[in-house]
DNA sequence: CACTATGCGTAGCATTACTACTTATAGAAC
DNA sequence: GTTCTATAAGTAGTAATGCTACGCATAGTG
Protein backbone atom coordinates (compact mmCIF):
# COMPACT_ATOMS: atom_id res chain seq x y z
CA UNK A 1 0.00 0.00 0.00
CA UNK A 2 1.09 3.46 -0.60
CA UNK A 3 1.51 6.12 1.94
CA UNK A 4 0.41 8.68 -0.06
CA UNK A 5 -3.09 8.98 1.23
CA UNK A 6 -1.27 9.01 4.77
CA UNK A 7 -1.48 12.99 4.58
CA UNK A 8 -2.32 13.89 8.33
CA UNK A 9 -1.81 10.34 10.34
CA UNK A 10 1.74 9.72 9.60
CA UNK A 11 2.72 11.53 13.08
CA UNK A 12 -0.40 9.11 14.87
CA UNK A 13 1.27 6.23 13.68
CA UNK A 14 4.88 6.82 14.70
CA UNK A 15 4.10 7.92 18.13
CA UNK A 16 2.11 4.84 18.15
CA UNK A 17 5.35 2.66 16.97
CA UNK A 18 7.01 4.55 20.28
CA UNK A 19 4.36 3.52 22.75
CA UNK A 20 6.20 0.41 23.45
CA UNK A 21 9.20 2.14 24.13
CA UNK A 22 11.83 4.04 22.62
CA UNK A 23 12.95 3.00 18.94
CA UNK A 24 15.10 4.32 16.26
CA UNK A 25 14.27 5.32 13.12
CA UNK A 26 14.90 2.00 11.08
CA UNK A 27 13.27 0.05 13.68
CA UNK A 28 10.25 2.27 13.14
CA UNK A 29 10.07 1.39 9.87
CA UNK A 30 10.23 -2.33 10.92
CA UNK A 31 7.16 -2.30 13.69
CA UNK A 32 5.06 -0.28 11.30
CA UNK A 33 5.74 -2.99 8.61
CA UNK A 34 4.93 -5.73 10.59
CA UNK A 35 2.09 -4.11 12.77
CA UNK A 36 0.46 -4.08 9.33
CA UNK A 37 1.18 -7.27 7.81
CA UNK A 38 3.71 -5.77 5.51
CA UNK A 39 0.85 -3.43 4.08
CA UNK A 40 2.93 -0.44 5.35
CA UNK A 41 6.03 0.27 3.82
CA UNK A 42 7.15 4.12 4.62
CA UNK A 43 10.75 5.07 2.59
CA UNK A 44 13.01 6.49 4.93
CA UNK A 45 12.47 10.19 3.16
CA UNK A 46 9.46 10.00 4.89
CA UNK A 47 10.08 9.08 8.12
CA UNK A 48 13.23 10.74 9.31
CA UNK A 49 12.21 14.23 8.07
CA UNK A 50 8.60 13.31 10.59
CA UNK A 51 10.65 12.03 13.51
CA UNK A 52 12.45 15.18 13.02
CA UNK A 53 9.28 17.31 12.96
CA UNK A 54 7.81 15.26 16.01
CA UNK A 55 11.06 15.90 17.87
CA UNK A 56 11.13 19.76 17.12
CA UNK A 57 6.90 19.73 18.33
CA UNK A 58 8.04 18.54 21.42
CA UNK A 59 5.85 15.14 21.28
CA UNK A 60 9.66 12.97 21.06
CA UNK A 61 12.74 13.21 22.51
CA UNK A 62 16.22 11.73 20.57
CA UNK A 63 19.44 10.29 22.00
CA UNK A 64 22.32 9.25 19.75
CA UNK A 65 23.72 5.99 21.06
CA UNK A 66 26.68 3.59 18.49
CA UNK A 67 25.62 -0.02 18.48
CA UNK A 68 27.97 -2.61 16.37
CA UNK A 69 29.74 0.42 15.06
CA UNK A 70 27.01 1.99 13.68
CA UNK A 71 25.59 5.11 15.13
CA UNK A 72 21.62 5.55 16.07
CA UNK A 73 19.19 7.74 17.32
CA UNK A 74 16.65 7.08 19.37
CA UNK A 75 13.30 8.34 20.19
CA UNK A 76 10.78 7.82 22.73
CA UNK A 77 7.89 9.10 23.57
CA UNK A 78 7.25 12.78 26.12
CA UNK A 79 4.42 13.02 27.99
CA UNK A 80 2.99 15.26 25.68
CA UNK A 81 3.69 13.32 22.99
CA UNK A 82 1.34 9.79 24.41
CA UNK A 83 -1.02 12.86 25.15
CA UNK A 84 -0.84 13.61 21.37
CA UNK A 85 -1.20 10.35 20.84
CA UNK A 86 -4.03 9.31 23.27
CA UNK A 87 -5.36 12.35 21.08
CA UNK A 88 -5.15 11.48 17.85
CA UNK A 89 -5.61 7.83 18.09
CA UNK A 90 -9.69 9.05 19.41
CA UNK A 91 -9.60 11.68 15.89
CA UNK A 92 -8.60 8.79 14.11
CA UNK A 93 -11.40 6.91 15.18
CA UNK A 94 -13.50 9.99 14.55
CA UNK A 95 -12.19 10.80 11.08
CA UNK A 96 -12.38 6.88 10.08
CA UNK A 97 -16.46 6.74 11.74
CA UNK A 98 -17.18 9.99 9.75
CA UNK A 99 -15.19 9.18 5.99
CA UNK A 100 -17.15 5.73 6.31
CA UNK A 101 -20.07 6.88 7.17
CA UNK A 102 -20.18 9.34 3.89
CA UNK A 103 -18.52 6.26 1.60
CA UNK A 104 -20.96 3.53 2.65
CA UNK A 105 -23.51 4.62 5.06
CA UNK A 106 -22.49 2.84 8.27
CA UNK A 107 -19.97 3.72 10.86
CA UNK A 108 -17.74 0.99 10.39
CA UNK A 109 -18.00 -2.03 8.86
CA UNK A 110 -18.06 -5.31 10.51
CA UNK A 111 -15.58 -7.94 9.64
CA UNK A 112 -17.04 -11.48 8.71
CA UNK B 1 -14.43 17.87 12.18
CA UNK B 2 -11.25 19.62 10.33
CA UNK B 3 -11.28 18.23 6.55
CA UNK B 4 -7.42 19.08 6.77
CA UNK B 5 -6.65 15.02 6.92
CA UNK B 6 -8.71 14.00 4.03
CA UNK B 7 -6.14 14.50 1.55
CA UNK B 8 -6.43 11.90 -0.68
CA UNK B 9 -10.10 10.90 0.39
CA UNK B 10 -11.56 13.96 -0.75
CA UNK B 11 -12.25 12.86 -4.63
CA UNK B 12 -14.09 9.39 -3.17
CA UNK B 13 -16.45 11.75 -0.91
CA UNK B 14 -17.53 13.52 -4.03
CA UNK B 15 -17.80 10.64 -6.13
CA UNK B 16 -19.61 9.03 -3.24
CA UNK B 17 -21.78 12.10 -2.97
CA UNK B 18 -23.03 11.80 -6.85
CA UNK B 19 -23.74 8.50 -6.58
CA UNK B 20 -27.77 8.51 -6.07
CA UNK B 21 -27.52 10.96 -8.87
CA UNK B 22 -26.85 14.73 -10.07
CA UNK B 23 -26.44 17.14 -7.71
CA UNK B 24 -24.88 20.40 -8.04
CA UNK B 25 -21.70 21.51 -5.84
CA UNK B 26 -23.47 23.61 -3.15
CA UNK B 27 -26.29 20.43 -2.88
CA UNK B 28 -22.88 18.09 -2.31
CA UNK B 29 -21.68 20.34 0.62
CA UNK B 30 -25.01 19.63 1.95
CA UNK B 31 -25.50 15.77 1.33
CA UNK B 32 -22.42 15.59 2.41
CA UNK B 33 -23.08 17.45 6.20
CA UNK B 34 -26.19 15.33 6.12
CA UNK B 35 -24.68 11.69 5.70
CA UNK B 36 -21.97 12.68 8.09
CA UNK B 37 -24.41 13.85 10.79
CA UNK B 38 -22.90 17.53 10.75
CA UNK B 39 -19.41 16.25 11.41
CA UNK B 40 -18.41 17.25 7.81
CA UNK B 41 -18.72 21.32 6.67
CA UNK B 42 -16.56 21.19 3.25
CA UNK B 43 -16.15 25.32 2.76
CA UNK B 44 -16.54 25.65 -0.63
CA UNK B 45 -13.19 26.27 -1.78
CA UNK B 46 -12.27 23.22 -0.88
CA UNK B 47 -15.19 21.06 -3.05
CA UNK B 48 -15.76 23.94 -6.39
CA UNK B 49 -11.97 23.69 -7.50
CA UNK B 50 -12.35 19.40 -6.57
CA UNK B 51 -14.91 19.09 -8.63
CA UNK B 52 -13.37 20.42 -11.58
CA UNK B 53 -10.36 18.36 -11.33
CA UNK B 54 -13.02 15.40 -10.85
CA UNK B 55 -14.58 16.89 -14.46
CA UNK B 56 -11.52 17.34 -15.81
CA UNK B 57 -10.46 13.77 -15.12
CA UNK B 58 -13.12 12.30 -17.10
CA UNK B 59 -14.81 10.89 -13.57
CA UNK B 60 -18.16 13.48 -13.67
CA UNK B 61 -19.63 15.51 -16.25
CA UNK B 62 -21.02 19.01 -15.57
CA UNK B 63 -23.91 21.14 -17.36
CA UNK B 64 -25.16 24.17 -16.72
CA UNK B 65 -28.58 25.13 -15.45
CA UNK B 66 -30.71 27.61 -14.13
CA UNK B 67 -33.05 27.93 -11.28
CA UNK B 68 -34.81 29.94 -9.39
CA UNK B 69 -32.74 32.60 -11.03
CA UNK B 70 -29.48 31.32 -9.81
CA UNK B 71 -27.03 29.64 -12.43
CA UNK B 72 -25.82 26.05 -11.22
CA UNK B 73 -23.59 23.39 -12.51
CA UNK B 74 -24.99 19.95 -11.82
CA UNK B 75 -22.53 17.07 -12.05
CA UNK B 76 -22.99 13.34 -12.52
CA UNK B 77 -20.70 10.34 -12.87
CA UNK B 78 -19.22 9.15 -16.08
CA UNK B 79 -18.80 5.14 -15.77
CA UNK B 80 -14.98 5.69 -15.20
CA UNK B 81 -16.13 7.95 -12.16
CA UNK B 82 -18.56 4.76 -11.00
CA UNK B 83 -15.52 2.48 -11.78
CA UNK B 84 -13.58 4.92 -9.79
CA UNK B 85 -15.65 5.39 -6.71
CA UNK B 86 -15.84 1.59 -6.65
CA UNK B 87 -11.73 1.42 -6.74
CA UNK B 88 -11.77 3.86 -4.46
CA UNK B 89 -14.16 2.55 -1.92
CA UNK B 90 -12.08 -0.67 -1.52
CA UNK B 91 -9.12 1.11 -1.51
CA UNK B 92 -10.60 3.18 1.89
CA UNK B 93 -11.28 -0.07 3.43
CA UNK B 94 -7.46 -1.31 3.15
CA UNK B 95 -6.14 2.00 4.24
CA UNK B 96 -8.96 1.83 7.38
CA UNK B 97 -8.07 -1.57 8.35
CA UNK B 98 -4.30 -0.71 7.78
CA UNK B 99 -4.42 2.63 9.74
CA UNK B 100 -5.93 0.58 12.51
CA UNK B 101 -4.10 -2.24 13.04
CA UNK B 102 -0.87 -0.04 13.16
CA UNK B 103 -2.63 2.46 15.67
CA UNK B 104 -4.65 0.26 17.88
CA UNK B 105 -3.52 -3.38 16.92
CA UNK B 106 -6.80 -4.69 15.53
CA UNK B 107 -7.97 -4.60 11.83
CA UNK B 108 -11.13 -2.22 12.76
CA UNK B 109 -12.82 -1.55 16.00
CA UNK B 110 -16.39 -3.13 16.73
CA UNK B 111 -19.07 -1.20 17.72
CA UNK B 112 -20.25 -1.97 20.87
C1' DC C 1 -31.88 49.25 2.25
C1' DA C 2 -29.44 45.68 4.64
C1' DC C 3 -28.92 41.06 5.68
C1' DT C 4 -29.09 36.21 4.87
C1' DA C 5 -29.16 32.11 2.08
C1' DT C 6 -28.04 30.30 -2.19
C1' DG C 7 -24.61 29.53 -5.73
C1' DC C 8 -19.99 29.63 -8.38
C1' DG C 9 -15.44 30.72 -8.63
C1' DT C 10 -10.13 32.09 -8.12
C1' DA C 11 -5.41 33.33 -6.06
C1' DG C 12 -2.19 32.28 -3.04
C1' DC C 13 -0.73 29.60 0.92
C1' DA C 14 0.74 25.78 3.90
C1' DT C 15 1.37 21.26 4.90
C1' DT C 16 3.31 17.07 4.06
C1' DA C 17 4.71 12.78 1.92
C1' DC C 18 7.51 11.39 -2.03
C1' DT C 19 11.65 10.51 -5.19
C1' DA C 20 16.33 10.46 -5.62
C1' DC C 21 20.33 11.13 -3.79
C1' DT C 22 24.47 11.09 -0.29
C1' DT C 23 27.14 9.23 3.59
C1' DA C 24 28.74 5.43 6.51
C1' DT C 25 29.71 0.66 8.79
C1' DA C 26 29.59 -4.51 8.94
C1' DG C 27 29.40 -8.87 7.04
C1' DA C 28 28.96 -12.20 3.34
C1' DA C 29 29.94 -13.62 -1.26
C1' DC C 30 33.01 -14.06 -4.98
C1' DG D 1 40.06 -7.27 -2.20
C1' DT D 2 36.05 -5.97 -4.35
C1' DT D 3 31.29 -6.10 -4.64
C1' DC D 4 26.88 -6.62 -2.77
C1' DT D 5 23.46 -6.51 0.88
C1' DA D 6 21.62 -5.00 5.25
C1' DT D 7 21.71 -1.60 8.58
C1' DA D 8 21.45 3.37 9.73
C1' DA D 9 20.72 8.47 9.05
C1' DG D 10 19.99 12.32 6.46
C1' DT D 11 18.95 16.27 2.70
C1' DA D 12 17.11 18.81 -1.49
C1' DG D 13 13.67 19.49 -4.35
C1' DT D 14 9.04 18.28 -6.05
C1' DA D 15 4.09 17.52 -6.28
C1' DA D 16 -0.32 17.09 -4.54
C1' DT D 17 -4.08 18.97 -2.40
C1' DG D 18 -7.05 21.08 0.95
C1' DC D 19 -7.50 25.71 3.18
C1' DT D 20 -8.22 30.82 3.87
C1' DA D 21 -9.90 34.81 2.15
C1' DC D 22 -11.64 36.93 -1.18
C1' DG D 23 -15.01 38.49 -5.26
C1' DC D 24 -19.32 38.14 -8.03
C1' DA D 25 -24.30 37.44 -8.48
C1' DT D 26 -29.52 36.56 -7.38
C1' DA D 27 -33.65 36.02 -4.33
C1' DG D 28 -36.18 36.70 -0.35
C1' DT D 29 -37.01 38.86 4.28
C1' DG D 30 -36.95 42.38 7.71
Amino acid sequence: MRAEELKGHLDALLLAALEDGPRHGYAVIEALRQATGGRLELPTGTIYPALRRLEQAGLITGSWSVVAGRRRRDYQLTPGGARALSGKRSAWRDFSATISAALEGRPCPEPA
